[in-house]
DNA sequence: TACGTGCACAACGTGAGGTTGTGGCGTACC
DNA sequence: GGTACGCCACAACCTCACGTTGTGCACGTA
């Protein structure tokens, strides 16, 4: 392909080939294999050079795309001057949600998306500049940010109680997160030591809930299958999150009010990255664009560990 | 970047091995040699498989664009149900602009624009099945259109004036035709026999002008330099033609009234062709979108050959 | 007609990339 | 904790794809 363009640049096979630094006869020859792998011509041969026949000027713009996409593929891992490159939780989450905005807001900035293992992964990507920034809760017991470190809330994503249409609470409006210490809470796959895990947890403990993790996870469909058919269990769901559910199957978001439970999102990237289109990405998220209200907020509740990242809090 | 799709999917090297029908040795060498190349590393071996490393998570999309760039190339010149091709008379005029406007109103067709060099060569390659469709003026003598061959007029393109900033109509909001019988109007590189020329032969018996086609044509750049810097040369140019002037250099459009002429773009197909695209892009252009007035409307003009292809016209 | 220009064909050599065979390492299982 | 298994890496070998040089042919031009 990248002959091809060449010679569609240059107009003549001998030129070409100077400008790839083999011989015109080399040129000749891969043309020739290209013709006949696509089974068409490519170029007319005449006594002044060679022209694109209109297969051939069909294609130019496609190899023209092609040698495009490998030069950002290259430039998706080169060390140095790459793309933005941001580690999220999950890619049907919210973090990765806010990272389409951010692509749609700013489309010129290159941007890939990773998903690391777990907080420890993430901070030591940061640090050693594997990624640039991370989308996580930070601050929970035993997972605190690393000094060379700083963090910012972007998102309070309030959370929301998932459950099938024969639940009790099926036709509840909204429901306040005391009310559900008579209810059974089912989140299967909740890792212990991660920050989900702490956010449930204190969760929990703020309003008395229960929350069963047992049994394995099976990946989110078996997960709402059961919800659906179940008469007593549901769940906890991200108000961003997409569930891979073919037609809804009935199952139903239920809002939470007094308070309202919010997942505390925040940007994590470290203190000397220089790279320009971080700066961007934290002014597109941490600008209040996306509403966090903080523990103390009227209506609102995340956990105590979690403040350190509010707008207005220094650390130390 | 297949053999690395392949891995990424399957998550191990032995299964994409079985994929490609080669060794997993094979797999392991391309990967190793993929990963020397990049100077990364992209999978981290277990003892299970192969798991992405976040290079090789970054890389991911990128090569997955490689993969459908390559399949979009391919399939540009795939004999048999390839994406629609359609001739334009130049890249920066009108019919290419008709065919962004149609790219933009159906995303999902595939399009592929093509140039070729006169009207002939156009329906002989609509007739072999080599383009699917051209627009250009039909209709012009000695351009008949052939008989399986069908032709709707898409776009009647007002003419202009393009004049510099010492030009005597400089000024002049609007002129008619005919006042421009005292003026210069040069258009160099009008190839005799061409739909062009018949068209501006006839616009100049119409009215009494003279148009110059003198000099050779070194291209736009010169000309438009020219014109900006002189005081009696005008040109005709497409109301929707794209001018390669950095910074408009003083150049003004004039436009044309009493008669407005213009210029008639026709959409021509195979009447046999069943490409399910070219309907929707005829039922675009021909749809009155753009206007069309016809020599006998009022306040307008264009050729007397022109008129077989406006609607409610019946050839034969 | 002779010459210059530009692509194609032929013969040839080298190395990229395939194969088979084998070894090391981590995991799982008894 | 020994052992068996699964999976990837290394080594040796082979082959043919692809580059090279040399030459021929077609076409346009002086």
């Amino acid at each position: 392909m990248r002959t091809f363009v060449a010679i569609a640049g240059a107009g003549r096979f001998g030129d070409a080939a100077a400008e790839l630094s083999i011989t015109q006869q080399a040129v000749s020859k891969r043309v020739a294999a290209m013709e006949k792998d696509l089974g068409v011509r490519l170029f007319t041969r005449t006594a002044r050079g060679a022209e694109l026949t209109v297969d051939g000027q069909a294609l130019l713009p496609h190899a023209r795309d092609l040698l495009r996409a490998e030069a950002r593929a290259v430039a998706s891992v080169r060390p140095g001057r790459r793309a933005l490159r941001v580690d999220v939780i999950g890619r049907r989450l919210a973090p990765a949600g806010l990272l389409r905005d951010f692509h749609r807001a700013h489309p010129e900035v290159e941007l890939d998306v990773v998903t690391l293992f777990d907080a420890g992964a993430a901070f030591d990507a940061i640090r050693s500049g594997t990624v640039d920034a991370s989308i996580r809760a930070v601050g929970a017991p035993g997972g605190q940010l690393p000094d060379d470190l700083a963090a910012a809330r972007a998102y309070d994503e309030p959370i929301q109680l998932l459950a099938g249409p024969y639940h009790a609470l099926a036709d509840a409006g909204a429901v306040a997160p005391a009310e559900l210490a008579r209810h059974r809470i089912w989140m299967p796959g909740i890792v212990p030591g991660t920050e989900w895990a702490a956010y449930y947890d204190a969760l929990a403990a703020a309003f008395g809930l229960t929350i069963e993790v047992t049994g394995s996870d099976f990946g989110a469909e078996p997960l709402l299958d059961t919800l659906a058919a179940s008469r007593s269990l549901a769940t906890f769901v991200g108000e961003r999150t997409i569930l891979s559910w073919p037609d809804g199957g009935g199952l139903r978001r239920i809002a939470l009010r007094d308070p309202a439970p919010g997942y505390p999102h925040s940007l994590v990237w470290h203190r000397d990255n220089p790279h320009p289109a971080l700066a961007a990405l934290r002014d597109h998220l941490c600008a209040g664009r996306y509403g966090h209200s903080g523990p103390g907020a009227p209506g609102a509740w995340t956990p105590d560990w979690a403040r350190l990242q509010e707008p207005g809090v220094k650390r130390r």
